[in-house]
DNA sequence: CGCCAATTCGAGGCAACCCTCGACTTAGTT
DNA sequence: AACTAAGTCGAGGGTTGCCTCGAATTGGCG
């Protein structure tokens, strides 16, 4: 099977890429739920354009947010090479919100389930990878509640998606507040 | 200025308490956006007819939450009532998302700031009214952190709404993570 | 019974968003 | 320069939900 498509003609290119700025922009502020007629109008393209390069929402959220969740990598590695327990994962969930809290649409795809695209798939895999092992250690050095586990970070995930979502100001008060009730005893 | 309407013909009468209690039903299922239709569908009236008794959503709001909002009172009284006040508080907060887990559409109104019927108003502002003495035993006492507040409960009910929608198995323990957090020191 | 104001009805206009398709334009090749 | 496949455009059809208004109906009174 080729999938080998032949090079784009030079104009469109060019909208290929308007359109790409666009959304990402038109996500990062306003959601994944943006009007795709929005994002048309910004890339200064028709609708029928945006539709000839990019069919469905899922197709711009495959084209975006791989990049953005490299991200998690590098907070994840960041903590993995933290020596102290606690401070891993304490400053893993501050990094993890921290990048929510920058980008509306990031906060969407982490807290509803969506975008099926396989890289986002499995860059959320590899987030919760990362997860497991600095819940795990956290646990082994008798710091963190033994029961703790990934399914409580998903909700912990949703519920600060919601915070930061109408209160902006306060999710690090509130996450403090969450944290202090992990600590083991 | 005489508000006095007088009593609507036997018909009309029906067709409100059709209405409301279709509205009722549909508002703790589906939540407080269910679309008017769905209501006048199900209480086998037209949409016209739906228009004249209820002009907007909000007078839907104003006719069921205050009794709704009655349970606010009830667990407010009951926690006053209690001579812990650890225990006051951590019941309090339990009860209250119980109820929140029971009303989809009660869910809706203490999360999003909406129903402007004054009745709903000063209905939660009593809650918010117990809610403070709560606190404040609780804080005199010295078993809850001292700098805790209402807007914190603000916050914290937002995130519950938000929990409760998507797992509603977990809230429970969401909820006593978060309050171990809170216990002082 | 007969009347009329109150009530009911639902088609239809409006708006937002989705998506398609055929006519037009143009990049890039020969 | 001429040709054509690739690309662009946007009107328009579909859906869902909101809300209105005039015609048809009916409860309850005299």
């Amino acid at each position: 099977m080729s999938t080998a498509s032949r090079p784009l003609r030079a104009d469109a290119a060019r909208n290929r890429e308007k359109l790409l700025a666009a959304a990402a922009a038109l996500f990062a502020e306003r959601g994944l739920d943006v009007p795709l007629e929005h994002i048309a109008r910004r890339a200064e393209v028709s609708i029928g354009t945006l539709y000839k390069h990019f069919p469905t929402r899922e197709d711009f959220a495959a084209a975006i947010f791989p990049e953005r969740l490299a991200a998690l990598d590098v907070i994840g590695e960041k903590a993995l090479a933290d020596p102290d327990p606690w401070h891993a994962f304490a400053g893993y969930l501050d990094d993890l919100f921290a990048l929510q809290a920058q980008d509306r649409g990031l906060n969407d795809v982490l807290a509803r389930d969506l975008p099926n695209a396989p890289e986002v798939v499995s860059a959320c895999h590899r987030g919760a990878g990362h997860a497991e092992v600095l819940i795990a250690r956290a646990v082994e050095a008798g710091v963190l509640r033994d029961d703790y586990s990934i399914a409580d970070m998903a909700t912990l995930t949703r519920a600060m998606a919601q915070v930061i979502r109408d209160s902006p100001g306060e999710w690090r008060r509130f996450l403090s507040i969450y944290v202090d009730g992990l600590r083991a005893q």
